[in-house]
DNA sequence: GCTACAATCTTGACACTGTAAAGATTGTAG
DNA sequence: CTACAATCTTTACAGTGTCAAGATTGTAGC
């Protein structure tokens, strides 16, 4: 896609959002200004005004579409092991994990404080809700396989959810300790957390 | 403690932690500024840098010191529900999960992004170490009386951390749905998100 | 095709932030 | 009592989010 240097941009939201996400990866959510992503943009520093009404509201854009780019990649892979009831799960959680070690700014600001008041950006809500009913079919066909306790698949699955979620959280937070890293992959540990809940 | 206006404040250090938790509580995060702490503490807004290299380092002290406190009431309880085995567990994660709900914007500061070189601060990783050992242990109890898969307890205990974490930093996130939380207390989503890791 | 309008983008300004440098004040060791 | 080191203030600067006013442009209606 050429870009001809009009005075009106064309694409500049989506532009926004894609230079916040480079700046996430290179500088971390410190380094993200609303003038840095103008200023990779090729706008001005007030430009991105006309598209969100606050840096707040580019951060949730950002933390949207990376709700998006997470269900695809989940679904595409509980689709892939629909018929293997036995790897499914695991390989769920494997993508979660990889997801977050892929971006792992953006990842934090789409989970963590720094967007204060989600309550006001409806589509951030309606994507991530998105992502939490489809776990919850993934929970409710392990379920029916046996492999997972029966029970209300909303809670069982903010069980599977919350078991991932927080051992994502503590390895990008450096928490775990380096003696545990060392004697287990990654992949491994994921697979450790998994089986403790799931039934076999 | 009476407040003498001397030139030399006298526990400047310890003031500058406090009026920072203060402002998290009450302005959460994005409100928390060196200067608002300087003047908080009655001092001008350059004389934190003579107990704090940085705001990062003002934020390590007051996430490694609400370790501290965390480490007080988690282990206070753990003594207390020592001779039953059979709630210890859930007693130790409600502490865990009041703690965090009693101070949000300080609990995720704690454990967000916020503090981004915490391999800079080894207090702060001795402090939150502190805290993985004791858990560990109540972990280890919980297994020889057979309430715990048995297993390596640091992975074990990573699991039960996990859990617990994830599900309450969904939970101040607001990631949990309404309906959800209709229908059962955090005590009661607390309780069910253990049974499903415990034995029995 | 022309025109008026609305959307988009720029410029300029403001208050607030973190941080550095230089100097003022004070406790304290010798 | 004095010199020094620790502590605190003052001043300054660049970067930030945000707002208001104006410039530019696509486009709907004639």
């Amino acid at each position: 896609m050429p870009k001809k240097k009009t005075y009106h941009h064309g694409d500049l939201k989506n532009a926004l959002i894609n230079a916040g996400v480079e700046i996430l990866a290179k500088d971390g959510v410190s380094g993200l200004s609303l003038r840095k992503v103008a200023l990779k943009a090729g706008v001005s520093h007030s430009a991105p005004y006309s598209h969100f009404v606050d840096k707040q509201a580019l951060i949730a854009a950002i933390s949207t579409e990376g709700f998006r780019q997470l269900y695809e990649r989940v679904s595409a892979v509980a689709d892939e092991y629909k018929t293997k009831p036995s790897r499914q799960m695991i390989e769920v959680a494997w993508a979660y994990v990889q997801f977050a070690l892929d971006d792992r700014d953006r990842f934090k600001v789409m989970f963590s404080d720094v967007l204060e008041k989600e309550k006001e950006y409806p589509e951030f809500i309606a994507e991530s809700q998105r992502n939490f009913q489809l776990l919850r079919m993934i929970v409710e066909a392990n379920q029916a396989s046996g492999k997972l306790r029966s029970g209300p698949s909303d809670l069982v699955a903010l069980s599977v959810w919350g078991i991932v979620h927080g051992f994502v959280m503590l390895l990008l937070e450096g928490q775990i300790s380096h003696t545990v890293l060392e004697k287990k992959s990654v992949r491994e540990l994921v697979e450790f957390q998994l089986k403790q809940i799931m039934l076999d």
